[in-house]
DNA sequence: TATATTCATTGACCTATATCAGTCCGATAT
DNA sequence: ATATCGGACTGATATAGGTCAATGAATATA
């Protein structure tokens, strides 16, 4: 398979991954060494929860999700992943398995990096290194924020969140697209795919949404950050 | 105040803390620069969630829990910590302010790190930098872990992760010691104290506990796991 | 010793949320 | 066009879990 033809060489991506701005040629050599890029149709799975973590990957073109298989056969969405952005440090770092799964929500491109290379490069230049712990701290403080609003917010708060999270990190638009369906919309906000409806449908009636079809247009973001802090 | 009073100089903390065996002399010096340490009573907030980051902390002496102010007045214990432990890094990597407050539960003493000098060596030191970044990912993957059970699991389920964890990770036997509160049960399982209760005394009316007083004693942790696993 | 005060406990009741059993609708296959 | 299939949707019902009020035990304070 032909790398030049599936992502253009690493130029694209060396340039782009805010991560990789802190390296040099060489490092970015060494971290480019056995890189491969493989594209994944919708609903595909990109990275197996439980499989050993000897890549990370990069996500080039296209969109994904990242989501957990918990208890009595339910999904936690984690979040949305979009061009530029580096998954499966962590579980990399710690040398275990991915205690995530990586699916594509469309047609998506996504690049393979050795974890050895990785690390290879966090050892020797440390404002990368610094860079990477910034990025693990901020994830960790988020997953604790998410932890709370999980489990302490009632099923409207969530909902707001979920809605303000996709509007303005991921679509950074008042137009949630149809990428997202009302089970995801659940599996994000830890519902039943019934309540995440109602909810939704709720939020229609008082003319805080509109819904047509999957697609979700944001009215007032005003009363959904009321919502959301309300819990 | 005298440091040398309160903590017996730094080089047990040294010795012991996990984290600090990658360095040399003179980094433990750059780290011990600007060093003090202070005593806290029962009850006492050693860092207050809001408040800037410019210190880490290390538990010397006694026992302390960290833990966030959430929604509707409801708190959500993260961990309780034990000495040789350094807390509040994620917030004082990304330059913030602390997500969460530590309090103490017993009389504890603690030590205070100024973030500029740990920062200089992390970024002098890779073996150091590798240490705390496998740390930090650490962290990470153990909030995912706790953010599904506490949103997909049920009370028993909760629960019983709950006294596998302060039994196996904090007390390291089958007694569980007075310090936790009922209130702190429901905190860390995110429940009310009411339910706490009522699920522990089910807990004892089947025999997988026993209760005295706040002492609670595990007569059979493969039921616990059991429950945990159900969910 | 008497008196507050805090915390564990319990039962009764209420609310949020899940589950179930459908209907309806749009997209694809025949 | 017709059958079929997977979502979205809805109402009825069941249940987990929260809230409230009362009691008791333990601990602190006057």
């Amino acid at each position: 398979m032909n790398v030049a033809k599936l992502c253009n060489g690493c130029d694209d991506c060396n340039q782009k991954a805010p991560m990789f701005q802190a390296l040099t040629d060489e490092e970015l050599m060494i971290i480019n060494k056995d890189r491969y890029s493989v594209r994944f149709h919708e609903g595909e799975v990109i990275l197996k929860q439980g499989t050993k973590a000897d890549y990370l990957i990069s996500v080039v073109e296209g969109f994904a999700k990242t989501c957990i298989e918990g208890h009595n056969e339910r999904n936690l969405i984690l979040d949305y992943v979009k061009p530029w952005r580096l998954v499966g440090g962590p579980a990399a770092h710690v040398g275990g398995k991915h205690r995530y799964s990586v699916i594509a929500v469309q047609e998506t491109l996504v690049c393979f990096i050795d974890v050895n290379n990785f690390t290879k490069v966090f050892t020797s230049n440390s404002e990368f290194s610094e860079k990477v712990l910034v990025h693990c701290s901020g994830n960790y403080l988020s997953a604790l924020e998410r932890m709370v609003g999980l489990s302490q917010k009632q099923m409207h708060g969530r909902m707001a969140d979920a809605l303000i999270y996709l509007s303005t990190e991921i679509y950074l638009s008042q137009i949630i697209g149809s990428e997202i369906s009302r089970q995801d919309m659940a599996d994000y906000t830890s519902m039943s795919k019934d309540s995440a409806i109602r909810i939704l449908k709720e939020f229609e009636r008082d003319e805080i949404i509109i819904l047509d079809g999957k697609r979700i247009e944001i009215l007032s973001d005003g009363r959904l950050h009321e919502i959301s802090q309300r819990g």
